[in-house]
DNA sequence: CTGCAAGTTTGCAGTATACGCACTAATGTG
DNA sequence: CACATTAGTGCGTATACTGCAAACTTGCAG
């Protein structure tokens, strides 16, 4: 019996999963009605019907509630990124695995959106995102190796590509949501995906 | 008498560097020693030979004690940006730009290296770099709307590009810090921005 | 060289995050 | 039903950081 992690019997586990739920939407409200650093956790936990200290049995910290759900995020992603064909170039199919993703969150502007003004607002919290990024970076750099080749551990390919992708996806997402969400995500990734595909070399200056 | 801003009278302003820096090289070694967590604000203060309260009268956080000297180096690139000439490619102005930072960063190695070991240890800090990071392309986002147009405020080419060139400088300085710095800096550099430079789409993976 | 104004350092009290630990309660299992 | 596991709780504590006011230092004008 040392299998069995995650779901022990599905009705715990159900339970858990609306403890967490609960706690990540008291603390969304309560972030927006009285800001981030105007919440604290006495307050989530309060609001959410549990114990402070349980709080911390749920998430590491107050930033990590904001930003919950980034880690299955990053395995679609790589998910992706692994289901993409053998002969399809990087870059093609990093755009292709992004653009997914984008579809994706176009369903839920509502939510990333208001999660998006917290993260403008609040240093730590923007701080936090950038950090869960980096393990993103991480992920994908690490399947890129394993497509350019292994032979040279110093080709930093493979990073560079990824943090690319990412700055991309940074600035998509941006110019998407400073306007609340109101154009198309896919387009911006595309665009951005295609600009850096061409080369930034042809950036020219308006004569 | 409203100027005179940053030096008052040159004395007291040299006695407050000389603190800063004793702050700033007390708290290094003590990372270096017992790690970033295992040290305490009070521990600083003691090795500086300082209250622990004036220590937030220098640095607004522990972790900014480990990145200092980050606003100048960004003064330093946004300034060679302006400087480059009116006819040079964006790109070709940032390269030169960044190329000129990392020729700089090759004459304090050691120091460099020392704390590169700290922001890899340390995920507060490393959150805290990322997040200073996130000013310069800011600043380099601006000058590079600058240049390429302002007519278009969704413009996303400024931030694109920022977020590019600084994942190049990150690729670059990973590379370069990962063996110590016994490799050349600049020539991380310049490799990262070309590949850039040339368009994501060439990269291939190997038949 | 004296006294005043401005700036710097300090101590103290307070708030909030986060963790370790032990204890209780719930719950699924044999 | 007894038992093992695990969620949830309460308590104590370490630490970062802030506001405030007192003490001290320094530069300067008279």
């Amino acid at each position: 019996m040392i299998e069995k992690m995650g779901q022990s019997s599905s009705h715990r586990e159900l339970k858990k999963q609306r403890t967490r739920r609960s706690i990540e939407q008291a603390a969304l409200r309560l972030f927006e009605e009285r800001g981030f650093d105007g919440t604290t956790i006495d307050d989530i936990a309060a609001a959410a019907e549990i114990a402070p200290r349980t709080f911390f049995h749920y998430f590491p910290s107050k930033e990590d509630v904001a930003l919950a759900d980034y880690a299955t995020r990053l395995e679609q992603i790589v998910a992706a990124l692994k289901a993409s064909p053998d002969d399809q170039a990087p870059w093609r199919a990093l755009r292709g695995a992004f653009l997914a993703v984008g579809a994706d969150y176009e369903t839920e502007r509502e939510h990333l959106v208001r999660r998006f003004r917290i993260i403008q607002a609040t240093p730590s919290v923007a701080a936090r995102n950038l950090q869960l990024q980096t393990t993103w970076e991480e992920a994908i750099a690490e399947v890129l190796a394993d497509w350019l080749g292994r032979d040279d551990p110093g080709d930093v390919r493979p990073r560079l590509i990824a943090g690319a992708a990412l700055a991309a996806m940074r600035a998509s997402l941006r110019r998407w949501l400073t306007n609340d969400g109101r154009s198309r995500l896919p387009d911006h990734i595309a665009h951005c995906f295609d600009v850096l595909g061409a080369g930034l070399r042809q950036v020219a200056r308006p004569e």
